[in-house]
DNA sequence: CGGGCGATACCCT
DNA sequence: GGGTATCGCCCGA
């Protein structure tokens, strides 16, 4: 695939590097509605998200600090980190600020905007569409993200992904709740979604 | 559409 | 060596 911008794909603006220059539990919920694109054209609104707060957060990669795993978790804000887990998933994060405190925010789950054919043929053959990004280690399946894209910087947008925003506004009113799959760190309400839209994963939130 | 269950390899202790 | 920021398949409604 040619590395060009994928805003040229979607129309809307790159999210400018200010946006993640801030708490995770911040950027978090402003993610929602944003839509996460791939150069060949394949997108997707952003429905679900979870923050991580490194050295605060039980629960974060990077709570005990810099391994060669988390590294890109430390690097800048804007750029993609991208780990391996359950032996078999990739799953995507956007690393937020302030750089090098190890803070990220997890995208769960997209709702399928463009090139649903290319993710169909990603994804399993009997893939039902709802379920084409309804997860972390589905939508990274969908986009084709996997660990060759760790480090990507989703601002400049050289290098494949991009992060656009089409002009609509993340849901108002929104509550968190607790975060899908962890153990310790539950008490965290920093799992966000959009009210009712029915490619959110996991249990969904009382609105 | 929702629940139960097995699969899988890498990282860190 | 243990635990994991999970998912697909299969079954019933």
């Amino acid at each position: 695939m040619p590395r060009n911008k994928p805003a040229s794909c979607w129309p809307g603006a790159l999210l400018p590097r200010a946006f993640f220059d801030r708490a995770a539990t911040e950027v978090a919920p402003q993610l929602l509605n944003k839509i996460l694109a791939a150069a060949d054209g394949r997108a997707g609104r952003i429905v679900e998200v979870e923050a991580y707060a490194g050295a605060i957060d039980p629960a974060a990669h990077t709570y005990r600090g810099k391994t060669p795993r988390n590294a890109t978790m430390f690097g800048p804000p804007g750029h993609m980190y991208v780990y391996f887990t359950y032996g078999m998933h990739w799953c995507c994060n956007c690393v937020c600020g302030p750089q090098g405190a190890g803070t990220g925010v997890l995208i769960r789950a997209l709702e399928p905007l463009h090139g649903l054919e290319r993710m169909r043929a990603a994804r399993p053959p009997l893939t039902r569409d709802r379920d084409l990004c309804r997860g972390p280690a589905r939508l990274t399946q969908a986009l084709g993200i996997a660990g060759a894209q760790d480090g990507v910087d989703l601002v400049a947008a050289l290098e494949g992904f991009a992060l656009v925003d089409d002009g609509m506004a993340p849901p108002a009113n929104l509550a968190g709740g607790p975060r899908v799959g962890i153990r310790v760190g539950q008490e965290l309400p920093w799992r966000w979604s959009v009210p009712g839209n029915r490619h959110v994963s996991g249990p969904l939130p009382r609105i």
